[in-house]
DNA sequence: AGTATAAATCGATGATTGTCAATATGAAAA
DNA sequence: TTTTCATATTGACAATCATCGATTTATACT
């Protein structure tokens, strides 16, 4: 009788998320990774669209903060802004936020691409 | 007849996030913001339970860097960890990462708590 | 007890990031 | 064309973080 394999745990195969999904993927959480953005977010998802200049105040940081954190979320298509006459208005790309809901489902993301 | 508003938008009373939610919320997006430890979980997700010892050689990081972040991500209750003899094993809380999908619910998260 | 080994902790380093003051850009009003 | 003002950009700084080598802790085997 051969001895037991004193290995940890028997061979599996197992598939991992890739590196570009991955990459791709974090880069989006980390967009949500900040309170003032998650704030910010939430302000303009309550509203059909919001003004830059209604931001500042309720969330008390300063102007170019604010700018600062509507580009990063711009980048991420998570928010659209349009510029009218000398404002800029922000609403939220909904579909957008739902797709990062349904990235969370990690199994399903395994070895795409 | 009176000159029109010059305002920007008309006066509306927004709900923010309040700073606890978002930065507890945030917490655990800058968990998942980062693509190693995406792939962790991934890695972990696909499986029942995954041997410590066999996350290095799929994630090519070293010993103590796959510690820190198994730490990250039971810390934040995502994974647990179980000491088996010298092993430990991990698994997923597949509920616990279900939450942060309905966490991205940004108007229904507004002003709780 | 002594050895082997799996995982955790420590210490250091290079990189990224949130913030704001100062300045620049760009569009409307006078 | 000047002036005004909303937004964007720049520069700087403190704080956080991912990573790894070295060491420690803890468990099992002899």
């Amino acid at each position: 009788m051969p001895t037991p394999d004193p290995a940890c745990c028997p061979a599996f195969s197992t598939h991992v998320m890739s590196e570009a999904t991955a990459t791709e993927l974090a880069d989006l959480f980390a967009g949500l990774a900040d309170p003032t953005r998650l704030r910010l977010l939430s302000l303009i998802v309550a509203e059909e669209e919001v003004c830059s200049c209604n931001l500042e105040e309720p969330l008390g940081r300063s102007q170019p903060t604010i700018s600062h954190h509507t580009r990063i979320l711009a980048d991420l298509g998570l928010i659209i802004g349009e510029r009218r006459g000398r404002w800029v208005y922000w609403r939220a790309d909904r579909a957008r936020i739902a797709s990062v809901q349904s990235a969370l489902q990690l199994d399903e993301q395994v070895n795409q691409r």
